[in-house]
DNA sequence: TTAAAAATATACCAATTGGTATATTTTTGT
DNA sequence: ACAAAAATATACCAATTGGTATATTTTTAA
């Protein structure tokens, strides 16, 4: 049985983590906090060190809310080049899925926090490196397994097809346009099809 | 001759646009802004209306600097097409040129002040707008003119282009390696040569 | 049911925030 | 050189910031 404390932890991250995506970590006040869950200071600091403690819980809250479904996706369908149609079609839906959230967690929070505070900054690389190393590690099996030219370059790719889709997320944002996303998502599955595919 | 306020005006805006830069609007506090210019809050404010309007004139500071030398790299070259490849070779040299600065100020800025401060965000986003349009017409006078196949998409080509730009700058800047914004250079090269080029 | 423990609220703190009215200094044109 | 004007500094403001010590309430286990 889950104690009233776990319940309240999980009640201040759900109310919380979609304010520090949007303002940021900076722009995010404790009054934010406390409007937002309607406790006292008291409660919050008794739950969380501090304003950096929660909004790291924050941000790692915010990754698993939005990647539980690309992961869903991608255990569905088997073979490297078919996981990776799934990925651009997740992609597609993306703006919808964390627009009222406040965006790309991974955007919102390493532009924020760069040059501000090194410990949630990490927090969001790490993540980021990860995303993309996973990215390459498919494309490799996807080599192996003979679906994908042996010459192709994983890393070089992951790199790109990772940037890509953060530009796009990015200029979707900022122009509240999910075109872009989808019109880069349409040019990845030809990168897919004229570089990778055998 | 130039005023003394015009003077200190510039001053202000030389010492302060790295700061708003790096960042953003909200984390830049007065006092950044007196240490900076080792002004008091007095001449800064005989100077600009207010932080907001410091801010909107410094990011319009950062842009005129950033952008300076691309558009001078573009009038050497001449047709689109050696216009394109000249784009992609200044952005090849960005990350070093804007690192001292704090990096890219339409990226910065954006996802800073998205949710936060609608004048300055409205700023960015017009400054963003006008870039995409230039790349687009660029690729419309490259049709006209020839140099480029009559049914490429210039619109969605320029998104596309601009979006993995900003993307690749912007995983340079979190992983402070400036390899993502050339391996994603190499990338455009080849669009422009397949896609574009006649 | 009850006492101990855990969770939450209250009331406070010093420091900092953006901003301003006024005093002082510096620049300007004559 | 001088008076007017412009620029800058000083000294202040109320509001808010993140954070904490303590009081109160609620939950928990016996």
């Amino acid at each position: 049985m889950k104690s009233k404390s776990e319940h309240t932890k999980q009640f201040i991250l759900d109310s919380v983590s979609p304010i520090f995506n949007k303002k940021g970590y900076a722009a995010t006040s404790l009054s934010d906090l406390t409007n937002a869950t309607k406790l006292t200071k008291g409660a919050i600091y008794g739950n969380f060190e501090n304003k950096e403690d929660l909004a790291i819980k924050a941000f790692r809250h915010n990754v698993k809310r939005v990647l539980q479904p690309l992961t869903e996706k991608l255990n569905i369908h088997s073979g490297a080049i078919n996981k990776l149609f799934a990925l651009t079609n997740y992609y597609r839906e993306y703006y919808d899925f964390v627009n009222d959230y406040g965006g790309c967690p991974i955007l919102n929070i390493a532009s924020d926090t760069n040059n501000l505070n090194e410990k949630l900054f990490e927090s969001v690389k790490q993540v980021a490196k990860k995303l993309e190393e996973s990215l390459e590690e498919l494309i490799q099996v996807g080599i192996s397994e003979n679906e994908i030219k042996k010459g192709v370059n994983a890393k070089m790719i992951s790199k790109n097809i990772y940037s890509m889709i953060e530009g796009s997320i990015f200029m979707a944002f900022m122009h509240k346009d999910k075109v872009y996303i989808s019109e880069m998502m349409n040019h990845i599955d030809e990168v897919i099809k004229k570089e990778l595919l055998k």
